[in-house]
DNA sequence: CAAAAGCAAGAGCACCGCTCTCTTTTCTTC
DNA sequence: GAAGAAAAGAGAGCGGTGCTCTTGCTTTTG
C-alpha cells in the first residue's frame, strides 16, 4: 500500500512508457518502410508481445497513426520556434530564415514524418480535431514575425477587395489586425510556397530541374522575405 | 484467316481494353476508398476473373499505381494545356491564369489522383523514370508562357549570383535561354506555390484559415502573375 | 479481503499481394 | 488445315495484414 502511493501511481506510468515504445518503434518502421508498411503485428514482434495486445494502447492503426502525425507536427513546430528564438528580435530577415531554414532541415531529417504530414492524408480522410493546435505552431511563428516586423516599420496598407478580405476572414481575426490584408494574402502565398518547395524536393519533383537545393531554397527564401517584411531598415 | 489479317490482331486489342478496364476500376477504387486501399483482388472481383489474372496485365499492384501515376499526369497535362490553349495567345495574363485555374480545376475534380502524384509516394520509394516526360508536362506550359511574355516585352535582367545560377542549371537549360536567371527563380517559386496552395486546401491545411479558396486562390494567382510576366502593356 | 478494472495471450476471421501449377484458348508457322 | 508455340485464365496455397473475441492473470480500488 505504501508503495502505491504515487497517485494514479506505478501502472499509468509504464502505460505511458510502453506507449512511447510502441511509438518509437512505429517511427523507425516509418523510416524504413514507410507509412504504407507500418505494421501493428511488426511492432508487436519487435516488443515481443501478442499483436493483440497493442490494442490496448491504440484502438487502430489510423489511431497510431494520428498520434505520430501530432507527435510530427509538435516535433517541426518545437524546431522552428527554437531556431527563430534564437535569432536577435529585431531581426527580421534574420528571423525569418532562421524559421524557414529550420523547417527545411527537419524535413530533410524526417522525410516520412514530413510525408505523413504535408502528404496524402493517410486514413480514410478524417481530418483530426487533435491536430488543429500541434499543426498551427508552425504557422504562428510565421506570422508572428511578419506582424512585428509590421508593427516596427511603418507600413502604408494598399486596399483590398472586399470579397478576398471575407476570403481569409478566419486567418484575419487570428492575425488580430497586426498584419495588413494585402500583406496577409502574401503570407499565405509565402507560406505556401515554403511547403511546397519542401514537398517538392522531398518528393521527387526537382530532379533534372533543380540541381543545388541548399542554394536555390536560400534564395526562394530571402525573396518570400522581403515580399512579406517590412522594407530593411 | 482473312479475319485475322489485322496485323497484330484481335488479342492485343482485347489485352488493351482488359486493361483500361483494369485501370479505370482501380480509378473507381481509388475515388473510394484512397490509394492505401486499393485491392487487385476487389479489381478481379469486380471483372468476375481469378485474381490471378490480373497479373497478366499488371506485374504487380505497384505497376498499377505507376501506370495510373503516368495516366493522371497526363489527363492533368492535357487539361492544362487546353485551357490555355483556348487563351488569345497575346494575353499572357490570362493565359497564366487558364493555365492555373484549370490546374486547380482538375484537382478538385480528382483529389485522389492529384495525393497520387503530388502527395506522398506511394510505393517504396521509387520514382520512376517512365513518369518524367508526363509530369514535365504542367512545367512546360507554365514555363512557355512565361518565356514567350518575356520575349514579347522589353525586359531589364538583373543579375543573379554564380551560386544560384549553378543551382538551377537543369532548368535553366530546358528553358534554353529565353527566361532570365532572376525570373526563372520566380518561376520555380510561383510553381511550387500553385503546387502548395492546391495542396494545402486539398489535405485540410486550409480549415480554418482560408474561407474561400476560389476567391483566395485568384488573388494568389494574379500575384504570382503579376510576378512572374513581362509588366502588363 | 473481495470486487472491479486493466492487461496479456491465443485462436480465429476475412482480407491482402503474390506465386505456383495446370488447363484452355488463341496465334503462328509449316 | 493441322501442329506447335505463346498467351490467358483458373485454382490452390503461402505468408502476411488489421482486428475481434474469449480466456486467464494481475493490479488497483472500495
Amino acid at each position: 500500500m505504501a508503495e502505491t502511493t504515487t497517485a494514479t501511481g506505478v501502472r499509468a506510468r509504464v502505460r505511458a512508457q510502453l506507449t512511447a515504445e510502441i511509438k518509437e518503434l512505429a517511427r523507425q518502421q516509418l523510416r524504413d518502410v514507410g507509412a504504407a508498411g507500418l505494421s501493428l503485428r511488426a511492432i508487436a514482434r519487435d516488443l515481443e508481445m501478442a499483436s493483440s495486445a497493442i490494442y490496448r494502447y491504440f484502438p487502430s492503426r489510423d489511431a497510431l497513426l494520428t498520434a505520430l502525425i501530432i507527435d510530427a507536427y509538435n516535433a517541426l513546430g518545437q524546431a522552428v520556434e527554437e531556431a527563430e528564438a534564437a535569432a536577435k528580435r529585431e531581426d527580421y530577415h534574420g528571423r525569418w530564415s532562421a524559421a524557414a531554414d529550420a523547417l527545411r532541415d527537419w524535413a530533410l531529417a524526417h522525410p516520412q514524418q514530413w510525408a505523413l504530414i504535408y502528404g496524402s492524408p493517410v486514413p480514410g480522410y478524417a481530418a483530426p480535431q487533435d491536430t488543429i493546435e500541434s499543426a498551427s505552431r508552425l504557422a504562428v511563428v510565421l506570422f508572428t514575425i511578419v506582424g512585428e516586423s509590421i508593427a516596427a516599420g511603418d507600413s502604408e496598407s494598399p486596399k483590398t477587395s472586399r470579397a478576398i478580405r471575407a476570403s481569409i476572414a478566419s486567418i484575419r481575426e487570428l492575425s488580430a489586425g497586426t498584419i495588413p490584408d494585402t500583406v496577409l494574402v502574401d503570407c499565405l502565398g509565402a507560406w505556401s510556397q515554403l511547403i511546397g518547395l519542401i514537398s517538392m524536393e522531398l518528393f521527387g519533383h526537382f530532379v533534372n530541374v533543380v540541381d543545388d537545393p541548399d542554394v536555390y531554397y536560400a534564395e526562394a527564401v530571402r525573396r518570400l522575405g522581403e515580399l512579406v517584411l517590412a522594407p530593411k531598415t
